[in-house]
DNA sequence: CGGTTCAGTAAGCTATTGCTTACGTAAGTG
DNA sequence: CACTTACGTAAGCAATAGCTTACTGAACCG
């Protein structure tokens, strides 16, 4: 998922389907630099990750964010998060314990 | 940060640091597929992307995740969260008020 | 001191990636 | 039915990314 996410154009265009879905044409108009193909390329990256749901309607076809996958990436850094905090704190004691660090020369 | 992220064996590396600081050598002896200078270069590219911070202790140099960068991160996927949310009741009531499929335009 | 450990850097190679152009195709329109 | 719209896909290309080997430079150790 994270490697999807690792383009920076590509995460434009994911970042385009946060606030409802959207057709290809609607997120190349709304990307100038980009161009059709590259979007229908990128959307396919981000579906091949599960990133993204998509469902055609007539002639085109509307993506959408896909929860499951967002909820997993805020679990993914909520635990990345907590192992920090768990660390800092053992970082935070163990340097508390011994002010005058072992450093280079000082002592 | 995310790009820095993109890449699978960078974000073995980062994971390594979220129990705790490790040195380079300890990051590497972790993961035995990876070369010690692979390793440096995945960290300087941590470091540049603000995702890690760095202490020299004698001749090592140990790594710890950067609070900053993880809270960061988590408030992104927190926000693209509740876009996501309020997308999808907004598709919802949509579709329920709509059984029928509206084709083309705005009938 | 000399030797050793630990780490960053340089140079070079290969594989991957993202892009463009061109084409193919299904569905809607008159 | 043409014709148009909206996408996807194929092929090919240039740029980039990540890896390895080799070298350099500190800081400890005896």
């Amino acid at each position: 998922m994270l490697s999807a996410l690792g383009d920076p154009t590509r995460r434009l265009v994911f970042e385009r389907l946060a606030t409802g879905p959207r057709s290809v044409g609607e997120i190349h108009r709304g990307l100038p630099h980009v161009s059709r193909p590259a979007v229908s390329q990128h959307l396919r990256v981000l579906k091949d990750a599960a990133l993204v749901l998509d469902e055609g309607v007539g002639t085109r076809r509307y993506y959408r964010p896909n929860p499951v996958a967002v909820r997993a990436l805020r679990a993914y850094f909520d635990r990345l998060w907590g192992d920090a905090l768990d660390s800092f704190s053992t970082h935070a004691e163990e340097t508390a314990a011994a002010p005058p660090r072992p450093r280079r020369k000082k002592p």
